[in-house]
DNA sequence: TTGACAAATAGATACTTGTCTATATTATGA
DNA sequence: TCATAATATAGACAAGTATCTATTTGTCAA
């Protein structure tokens, strides 16, 4: 949990990581839940390889999971490390309004 | 104020903008600072038209807004938009944390 | 009105990246 | 052990993008 935590930030690759619509798409389905590449697959509407490609590129960020089980590898969204990375580029970009900053109520997604 | 707070918020949109490292060397410089394309220029160590490229980048994404005063037109970094456009962010990929997430307290950058 | 300065735009080029097909790797079950 | 299934990797190609130089547009002051 500690460990989960704490990691050094960049801005410019967590933004990267994130600055692609597949990706998103991608985030979006492993929101709540923990799929596999081929569940993936489909739901997004590129080939199989691609899927891992965005899939690694997430990993690397950090911002996916990977839970390999037998033959298949189950992929989650890393949401503790999303909500900490948002709140770094806020508090590195608008740090008054960071500190006052309680995040609005949203409950779309899962 | 109502108006510079409402606006359709394309996360896929809003990283891209952010997703460079000269467009971030832009936004710290522009941070506190009200800065003219000639102040911004040497600061960041590219030609000057690629200065003017990347605001206007910014500009677009809203993430900078631009005073004209004559031949000079002052930059600087939106901050309440940043705010906004992280804590959505946060909002839509990780929405349980965001609702309790209050900001760390950061005080760099200005 | 003209010369000079500030910024934006146009066009060219190189680099990056997203996608695909083909193939390799790893694990399972018959 | 071998065939099959799930995923990852390799390599090629196309599209996107960051940068530059050259030029244009807009503004001010002499």
């Amino acid at each position: 949990m500690i460990e989960s935590t704490i990691f050094m930030f960049d801005a410019v690759a967590f933004a990267k990581a994130i600055a692609d619509e597949t990706r998103q798409k991608i985030m979006a389905e492993c929101c709540c839940n923990r799929l596999t590449v081929s569940q993936i697959t489909p739901r997004i509407g590129v080939s199989q390889p691609t899927v891992s490609h965005h899939l690694a590129i997430l990993r690397e960020a950090g911002l996916v999971i990977a839970d390999r089980e037998g033959r298949e590898t189950y992929y989650s969204l890393n949401q503790e490390r999303i909500t900490v990375c948002c709140g770094r580029l806020m508090a590195q970009f608008a740090p008054q309004q960071a500190i006052t900053q309680t995040v609005t109520k949203n409950l779309e997604c899962c």
